[in-house]
RNA sequence: GCAGGUGUAGUUCAAUGGUAGAACGCGACCUUGCCAAGGUCGACACGAGGGUUCGAUUCCCUUCACCUGCUCCA
C-alpha cells in the first residue's frame, strides 16, 4: 500500500485556522504563548473523540466506572505522589555553551555523592557552587546563570491571603483523582477487583519546552484509566489493555503504518511505574507518544495509604484475602490525539490535471459535522431545510446553499463531512434524496424518510 | 530560558521613506441544475509599543507570537 504523504504543521495549522478548528489563544492580544482555543468544528472534533472514548472505556466496559474529580486538590497529595519533590528542578544554563543543568546533580556529582543538596535553597546550592568552582560538565565553563526553580506544577493560591499555607497546585495529571477517589468509588459502585476507573479532565504542566503546535501545551486534557487488579495479575492486564487501545485507534480508522507499540527501558521508567508502553503516531516530526500505558504496580495506593493514614486495602471475599490493588493505567492526551486523528484524515487529492481537492477522512463517529444538507437550487430551500431541521434532531448537521453544488461539496470534503444530502427537484416527486460519500465521491439514492437510518448506522465503530 | 529564523487582508504572496496591490477565500445580487463555472458589486491587512524623521509598513530599539535546535512525556 502506497504510504500517504505526510502533510507538515504549517499546512495544517493552517487549514484548521481556516476551518474554524483551532486559532492561537488570546490572538486579538497578540497571543498567548503555547495557547490554542478550539473553534465551533474543533471542540466537536474534541466532543466525539472524547465521547468515543467514553463509549468504548465506560459505557460498553463491563469493568470500568467514570468520575470527575477536582483540579485543585490537597497539596498532600503531591507530597504523597511523589510530583512536589519530582516535578521541581533547579536549573541553570551555561552561558557559555548554552546547555542547560539540574543545580542539585551538579553538586551531587562534584562531590562525588558525598553531598546531599536535597532540601537547600537556591541561594545554598550556588553559593556551593562558585566555593566549590563546579565547571560546566559539557565545556568546562564557570559561567553559569542563576539558578531558577522550575517546577513542573503550577502553583496557585486558594483563599484571599497568599502565603505558603494556601499554596495549591492545578493537578498535573488526573490519575491522583482515581487514586484518592479508590475507597469511595470501591465502596458505592461495589465492584469487584479487577475494576477501573476513568476521568476526562484537564491537567497543567509547566512544561520547559512546549511546542509542536498543540502536540505539547501546558494545559491539556487528558482521558485516563487507572485500572486495579489483583497483584501478580497486572502484567496480563497491561497486555491486555495495550491491545484494547490499539484495537480503539484502528476501529477509528488511524492507519496501521502510523502506529506503533514502544517499550520503554529501564532507564526511560518513571518513579511510579514497573513497565511503560507508549503508542506512538508517525507526525511529520516523528514518532510522538500518544498514549502511555504503564503498570504502576500498588506504588500510588501504598503512597496515599502511608500519607493519609487511610487504609486503602481490598478485602477480597471470595478468597478472604486482603491487599493494595495493583494499578494498570492507560493515559492519553485528547489534544495530541485529535492532532493524529486530523494528520491522518488530511490529504490533497488530485482530482484531474488542475484540480486538487482537500479532504479530511475522519471516521464519521469523529466527524464535527455528519451531514449536510444541500437544495440543488435555491426554489428547493424550503424543502431542503425542512430535512435539515428533521436531521439535526438526531445528529449535528449543516446547511449550504450557497455557490455551485460542486463547490459545496469541497467545502465538505475539507472539514470532514462524510455525507452531502442533496434535494433535487426529483425529490418532490418520488420523495428521495441524493447521498454523496466524501471519501468515494460517489452517489445514491435514498428515501427521505430513511436517511437518518442511513446515516446513523455508519456513526458506528 | 538560550541560540538562529519569521511577522503585510481569513490564506498565499507583492510593492513602497510620501500610510498598500493581486490571487484564492468570504458576503450580496444575477446566472447556474450533481463535483472548485461565469458576471457585477462589496467587506477585510502592515503583530504591539517606542525612537529617528517634515513624514515610517519600510530604518533603529524594545516587546509579543510562531517556526527550527538543547530539558521530558498525555
Amino acid at each position: 500500500m502506497a504510504e500517504k504523504e505526510k502533510y507538515g504543521f504549517e499546512k495544517i495549522v493552517t487549514h484548521l485556522k481556516n476551518n474554524g478548528f483551532v486559532y492561537q489563544g488570546s490572538e486579538i492580544y497578540g497571543g498567548l504563548s503555547n495557547t490554542w482555543d478550539f473553534g465551533p468544528l474543533g471542540v466537536a472534533l474534541k466532543n466525539n473523540i472524547k465521547e468515543a472514548w467514553r463509549h468504548r472505556f465506560i459505557q460498553t466496559s463491563p469493568y470500568n466506572v467514570e468520575i470527575q474529580s477536582a483540579i485543585l486538590m490537597n497539596p498532600q497529595v503531591w507530597v504523597a505522589s511523589g510530583h512536589l519533590k519530582t516535578f521541581a528542578d533547579p536549573l541553570m544554563d551555561c552561558r557559555n555553551c548554552h546547555t542547560r543543568h539540574r543545580a542539585d546533580q551538579l553538586i551531587e556529582r562534584a562531590s562525588n555523592n558525598n553531598v546531599n543538596p536535597g532540601g537547600w535553597t537556591n541561594e545554598q546550592m550556588m553559593d556551593y557552587i562558585k566555593e566549590h568552582q563546579i565547571a560546566c560538565p559539557d565545556c568546562g565553563s564557570h559561567d553559569f546563570t542563576d539558578i531558577r526553580q522550575f517546577n513542573l506544577m503550577f502553583k496557585t493560591y486558594q483563599g484571599v491571603i497568599e502565603d505558603a499555607k494556601s499554596t495549591i497546585y492545578l493537578r498535573p495529571e488526573t490519575a491522583q483523582g482515581m487514586f484518592v477517589n479508590f475507597k469511595n468509588v470501591q465502596r458505592f459502585s461495589r465492584k469487584k477487583i479487577p475494576f477501573g476507573i476513568g476521568q476526562i479532565g484537564k491537567s497543567f504542566r509547566n512544561e520547559i519546552t512546549p511546542g509542536n503546535f498543540i502536540f505539547r501545551t501546558r494545559e491539556f486534557e487528558q482521558m485516563e484509566l487507572e485500572f486495579f487488579c489483583k497483584p501478580g495479575e497486572d502484567l496480563q492486564w497491561y497486555g491486555y489493555w495495550k491491545t484494547f487501545c490499539m484495537q480503539w485507534l484502528a476501529d477509528l480508522g488511524i492507519r496501521a503504518e502510523s502506529l506503533r507499540l514502544r517499550e520503554h527501558t529501564k532507564a526511560e521508567l518513571s518513579h511510579y511505574s514497573k513497565g511503560t508502553s507508549d503508542i506512538e503516531y508517525l507526525f511529520s516530526f516523528g514518532w510522538g507518544e500518544i498514549w502511555g500505558i504503564a503498570d504502576r504496580t500498588d506504588y500510588d495506593l501504598t503512597c496515599h495509604q502511608n500519607e493519609s493514614k487511610q487504609s486503602l486495602e481490598y478485602f477480597d471475599a471470595a478468597t478472604n484475602e486482603r491487599y493494595l490493588p495493583y494499578c494498570v493505567e492507560p493515559a492519553v492526551g485528547v489534544e495530541r490525539l485529535f492532532l493524529a486523528f486530523i494528520c491522518d484524515a488530511y490529504d490533497e487529492e488530485r482530482v484531474n490535471d488542475n484540480d486538487i481537492r482537500i479532504v479530511l477522512h475522519l471516521h464519521p463517529a469523529l466527524a464535527p459535522i455528519k451531514a449536510c444538507i444541500l437544495p440543488l437550487s435555491k426554489q428547493l430551500n424550503e424543502q431542503a431545510m425542512a430535512l435539515y431541521q428533521d436531521l439535526a434532531a438526531h445528529f449535528s448537521c449543516d446547511y449550504d446553499d450557497a455557490g455551485s453544488i460542486g463547490k459545496r461539496y469541497r467545502r465538505n470534503d475539507a472539514i470532514g463531512t462524510p455525507f452531502c444530502i442533496t434535494y433535487d427537484f426529483d425529490s418532490l416527486q418520488d420523495q428521495c434524496v441524493t447521498i454523496r460519500h466524501r471519501d468515494t465521491m460517489l452517489q445514491e439514492r435514498c428515501k427521505i424518510t430513511e436517511v437518518r437510518t442511513y446515516i446513523e448506522k455508519h456513526l458506528h465503530f
